[in-house]
DNA sequence: TATGAATGAGGTTTCATTCAT
DNA sequence: TATGAATGAAACCTCATTCAT
């Protein structure tokens, strides 16, 4: 391994840190409460360090977002490519919300959040375009497997961008609001039991009777 | 009218105008970027009067979200106490979703965004018990109506809590999705075609075949 | 005097307190090294006040040299229109630019630098109207005296505007030059005398022979 | 040329580039604005480098203006002891000042500045000792041939020291001035004519009649 | 000698909140 | 009750400078 290369692992590596640290932090004290300080320290770095790899406070935080976008984009394309039933990809979709969800509870929200223009202001037109990128990218590849299931007659005959969204909405709208009752009640986690009964109505739901 | 009441009512006029003006600047600027001055400007105020009726930025913006949460409680009680059947509840409650997106976009997001902790911290005890009881008020009534199917045989046999967070979920997050989808790609609004969508595919899975 | 006036004058006597503190560390410290909190310190207000007086820190110091673009006009004006020789004038003159001196030696290296361009960037346009503005005037006042000295055939046949300017870089540059020395070698206070050996030279200069 | 030799020529060649990256910034943004990474990448250096050669952004700044002065000062010199009149010297000067102004507009705002107070806190004493002593040297040169027009009957019997500093402040404020007029008010550029108009005023302004 | 990643002090600015009127 | 000027803490971010390689 040349030197240069060992250096770019290096500086990826350094990069991975801060995205670790910023989400602890962000996860804990949501965009505006945490501060720069506090996610330095975290990674162990000085302020000054952050500024090195991410423009600011905001491109660091979407940078979050990209990531998860990116690799539920990935996961989700795996999951359309496979040999399984219509029905089955159903489930795994399922099951990449959960994924996502162990991964950080926060992301989603983040991801609604962001998207819904709070934020957005000193993103450069770059992060902007990976934004949508990656977000086109797995809307694309749900909308795929929606369409499988219509042509091969499962499914029922609707707008398949809008069963497409009614899929990702639903799995997304549940984590997010079964998580925040059990911030607001202290109930104990049913994410998981209640996207799998979300499974069952929606496949259900979205089958031809 | 006593002298008294006039002043109960004046006082309550004001802080409706405060909550109005509020309202209308957080939508547009989210809640970090929104000042009190410009919320005070908004309500032909001056900044100290907004203290004299919230305790502070926290609780202004929390009053929105009960404020919406007592709407939406009251609507859906009202769909549960009518005579009609289980089924056509189902769409009354989707209704009352596009109702509360149309009055004010952003408030399903600052719902979501409220209860997922990053706020919280300022509010007052008794803030956070209406907010808890206005949320358990308009989750109860949905319970409500997905238990009343299921005795009468109509909807499947899941725990009829996991399938009001679905209902709810579903409606929410579908909402959230298609609204921020919108706002990414300047698309045109599909909030209400997605839902309506959402409806047949949620009532047909609801169902025992 | 009503109440409304009464607070209008209390709020220009704050703004002269700021102006005043700024002058005094300006000078101290020159732009850059003179802090915003240095000089609400001197002001005895906080950081936070000035900026209800000043957009931000160049305004602020850009406010002192309008300031004194205004006085040097007025007094040039003032000049202009008494009944007095041409030649007397041009005394006059350089009589404004020692008062300037004696108010704070550190203007006019001001007005030169503001105006080559270091700063000039989180102006805004009135105030860079009121620079221009005033500027000009200053300037069109020093113009006619010497329009008045040519047509009464008792100056060189030179171009107003270029005698205009040689009258006027000569005395500020002589001020300038000869401060800096007194600065750099400890020499004591020239200014006044060489001031007045340069009127000599150009009032001789000046003159048809 | 031994290799001692050629590497301290190495050495200062690297310097003159430094330096001339530094001239070409600091003229473009001015001192606070200008970074010592930009000067560096115009250098086409890093950094670093630039501290093994000048003790900090200061001293390089300075570097500059000593620079120039020395300049000033040869060609005062050059000026002083050539065989021609002294009326025909003060020429000279004039050309000098303008040949300044052609090399870099900036230079002699810089001077001032510089020796006006806001830097020289963090200069070496060495550095200090350099920026005196050239100044002394270039006006000392003035001096002499203001003395030389005196001793020889041409020029009015004033203080030579004085009448130096008129000579010098006027030439270079009026560069200063013309040159910020052309900023402020996209003037064309009247430098030349405005000098040259200059020198007529000042040499029939020094000559006794 | 040269590099350039890392530092961290310190500056400007904002804005929720207070309090004298 | 209403005002709005003043506060001052705290945040983001920059950049001259250092130092291990």
């Amino acid at each position: 391994m040349g030197i240069h290369e060992r250096k770019l692992r290096e500086k990826q590596r350094r990069r991975r840190d801060i995205i670790n640290a910023a989400r602890k932090i962000f996860s804990v004290k949501g965009f505006n409460s945490a501060t720069m300080e506090e996610i330095a320290t975290e990674a162990e770095l000085s302020p000054g360090t952050l500024y090195l790899y991410f423009k600011n406070k905001e491109e660091l935080h979407t940078s979050l977002s990209i990531d998860i976008l990116k690799y539920l984009s990935t996961q989700i394309h795996k999951v359309v490519n496979q040999d399984i039933c219509v029905e089955e990809k159903i489930v795994r979709f399922r099951d990449v919300f959960i994924d996502v969800y162990d991964y950080d509870p926060n992301i989603l929200i983040n991801l609604f959040h962001l998207q819904s223009g709070e934020t957005l202001h000193n993103l450069s037109e770059e992060m902007m375009q990976h934004l949508k990128e990656n977000s086109a990218r797995a809307h694309g590849a749900i909308i795929q497997v929606v369409k499988e299931g219509i042509d091969k007659g499962i499914f029922i005959d609707e707008h398949p961008v809008a069963l497409a969204d009614v899929l990702w909405g639903s799995y997304a709208g549940i984590v997010l609001w079964v998580d925040s009752k059990r911030k607001l009640d202290d109930h104990k986690d049913f994410v998981r039991t209640t996207l799998t009964t979300a499974f069952k109505v929606m496949i259900q739901g979205l089958k031809k009777n």
